[in-house]
RNA sequence: GGGGGCGUAGCUCAGUUGGUUAGAGCGCCGGCCUGUCACGCCGGAGGUCGCGGGUUCGAGUCCCGUCGCUCCCGCCA
């Protein structure tokens, strides 16, 4: 870090004291982050945001620092001058940056005296994340927490720099705004001037940044907090923070062209090994039918097969049953693995979770009569197991599992199993990366039974194909996907009121609704829209992504548990009565009891 | 809304088939200690076994309910 101004308190840091300064007087300050006290001589860990330093109080040389250093207590505060001496060689610290010195304190100011805290302040021990959000304030002073506190500035800050030299407009949205319909549950806020009316908290900044192009700004970004109110998840937050860019005059290969340059020093700013851009592309037809998902985890294969046609008429009334009614037959080839009874039947709970019946699993023979182990041989015909064996690339004491479901289900039910048997059998490496883009996504989902459509993405991406047949559309879609996790995904936008109205259509929703819900952006599009897209980055994830951390909640500072709740200030919490009379609201739901 | 896991000292955990006074490590407090760096040695304090109810002669342990945390499905860019 750069030399701290000189003041009172401090003219370095601690954890950049180095030999080179050996012979200085210093003065430094921070937190009692250890205390060995050996009665005559002892020695202190002082912890700043660079690092730590030994100091050492000698009752010769530190004069009434030493009795002070006597009552320092842990996350005490205190700032000392001191000289800079190099240790001897067996006194050298390897283990620590700066262990080569250490400070001869002259003298120790007590800044701040500190309560024993919960817990340790290192990496040790892990500590329940409960008591942790609690105290974030002691939690974000330990490394890794400030560790991710910094790699998220650092990652904010490059997407800053390279947006800025290709001349991008930071620009801000609303907070309080009108409800967008991207699917999501909306936060609101009553609004006391207008009584019975409500504000939502965005989304995203979906339509505003749509209007930036409109208004000719071409080309917007923005570090956007979003808002959704859904079930939280270990990536899903209520609030979360996306890079929000948006372009004028641009196609597909624009976008993605700028998010390689953006992701790519991102990375590298990182120290995140992903191989250079650009980044290859997969369909979402492909993704969907080789991995059963549209973010798929590329660093390990076991991809996923269709064998409906190999299997199709034989003995086996679960697969024709199945087949029969429209559904699909698909499995992975596990490789040699023994796997005992229960071990299997474990694989069946991994299906079912995601709606499937069973993992139906054979092992491969070297038998040419029956190329198959085990049960389900004697349902198949030697030529059908022969095939399905080579579509799997089989080979002998290989284990093969099926699914046979409703395509989605088999899909979601197999990639399932292949996560689990990859993190299982150690597929996945842990310190190689890879991104990937997934595009041509189908523009509409049918709503079941219902005659209209639901838009995949949202209902302001533009369609590709023919717009009188909409359950061929495609959408000009794309999203960035990183070692099995979606960390950004964005779309070409419509930029016509006539086919805006054409998707309106495909989704039910007709003239009067559309304009009352969302008019102002018709209307802009009859006003000389140009052709535009862009793309939402998940920020949180990308920095979770770059730590290995498992749950965003690691990367964010001031995060929310799993029901939404917030330890450290306690809310949501109850107001009073005259806040919600303010307001014009009446609560259906009984304020708890007071405590007592 | 549904399924799984967890809840015992400040922290991390153990606690057998239901059985006497619920343990360990770390931390904390006191004492000793001049080269430690997760310092060491000696001593000590510290418990609403998440909460409520039930079964039982007896519950940390079994049953029911409830609260909190967590992972997943549904939901959700």
């Amino acid at each position: 870090m750069k030399t701290p101004r000189a003041n009172g308190f401090r003219d370095a840091w601690c954890g950049d004291l180095d030999g080179a300064r050996v012979g200085d007087t210093v003065r430094v300050a921070g937190w009692v982050h250890r205390r060995r006290d050996h009665g005559g001589l002892i020695f202190i860990d002082l912890r700043d945001r660079a690092g730590l330093v030994q100091l050492v109080f000698h009752p010769d040389s530190s004069g009434a620092a030493f009795g002070l250093a006597e009552r320092l207590r842990s996350e005490h505060v205190v700032s000392v001058s001191a000289q800079v001496v190099r240790r001897e060689g067996g006194q050298v610290n390897p283990n620590l940056p700066t262990g080569e010195i250490e400070l001869q304190v002259l003298t120790c100011d007590l800044l701040a005296t500190s309560e024993t805290p919960p817990f340790a302040i290192d990496e040790d021990s892990p500590v329940d994340e409960t008591t942790r959000l609690k105290y974030r304030w002691l939690d974000l002073r330990r490394d890794g927490m400030r560790e991710a506190m910094e790699l998220r500035a650092l990652i904010t800050s490059t997407m800053r720099r390279v947006l800025d030299e290709r001349d991008f407009l930071e620009l801000e949205t609303p907070i309080l705004t009108r409800s967008t319909p991207e699917g999501a549950r909306d936060f609101l806020v009553p609004s006391r001037m207008n009584p019975g009316a409500w504000y939502a908290l965005p989304q995203s900044p979906q339509l505003f940044k749509q209007l930036f192009m409109m208004a000719g700004l071409e080309r917007y970004y923005q570090i956007a907090r979003c808002f959704r109110d859904e079930d939280l998840r270990a990536d899903r937050q209520p609030e979360f923070t996306q890079l929000d860019v948006e372009m004028a005059f641009v196609d597909e290969d624009d976008v993605i062209e700028l998010m390689e340059a953006v992701m790519s020093a991102v990375f590298e700013a990182a120290r995140f090994a992903v191989p250079p851009a650009p980044w290859r592309r997969m369909t979402y037809a492909e993704s969907m039918s080789r991995y059963g998902v549209d973010r798929p985890d590329t660093r390990f294969g076991m991809e996923l097969r269709d064998v409906s046609d190999h299997v199709r008429g034989s003995d086996f009334k679960v697969f024709e049953g199945v087949l029969a009614a429209g559904g699909v037959v698909r499995a992975i080839n596990a490789g040699a693995r023994e796997l005992s009874r229960s071990e299997l039947d474990g694989l069946n709970e991994v299906v079912q979770i995601h709606g499937a019946k069973a993992a139906a699993p054979i092992y491969v023979s070297a038998d040419p009569q029956t190329p198959w182990a085990g049960n389900l041989a004697k349902f198949f015909r030697a030529e059908q197991m022969s095939a399905v064996n080579r579509e799997l690339e089989a080979g002998e004491g290989d284990l093969l599992l099926f699914v046979a479901d409703q395509p989605a289900v088999a899909a979601a039910a197999l990639s399932g199993l292949r996560l689990e048997l990859g993190g299982r059998f150690g597929l996945i490496p842990q310190d190689t990366h890879d991104a990937l883009w997934i595009t041509d996504f189908p523009m509409f989902d049918r709503d079941d039974g219902a005659d209209r459509f639901t838009a995949i993405h949202h209902p302001f991406t533009a369609p590709s194909g023919d717009l009188d047949d909409p359950a061929s559309l495609l959408s000009r879609a794309y999203d960035l996907v990183l070692d099995g996790a979606e960390i950004g995904g964005g779309s070409i936008r419509i930029h016509t009121p006539e086919v805006q109205q054409r998707v309106f259509d495909a989704i039910g929703l007709n003239e009067v609704e559309a304009r009352e819900r969302f008019g102002f952006l018709l209307d802009a599009l009859d006003y000389g829209a140009p052709p535009h897209g862009g793309i939402a980055m998940g920020i949180d994830r990308i920095v979770a992504s770059c730590l290995g951390r498992d749950s965003i909640r690691d990367v964010i500072a001031f995060p929310k548990t799993a029901s939404g709740g917030d330890p450290l200030t306690g809310a949501p919490a109850t107001v009073d009565a005259t806040q919600l009379r303010d307001l014009a609201v009446r609560s259906l739901v009984e304020p708890p009891a007071p405590a007592g």
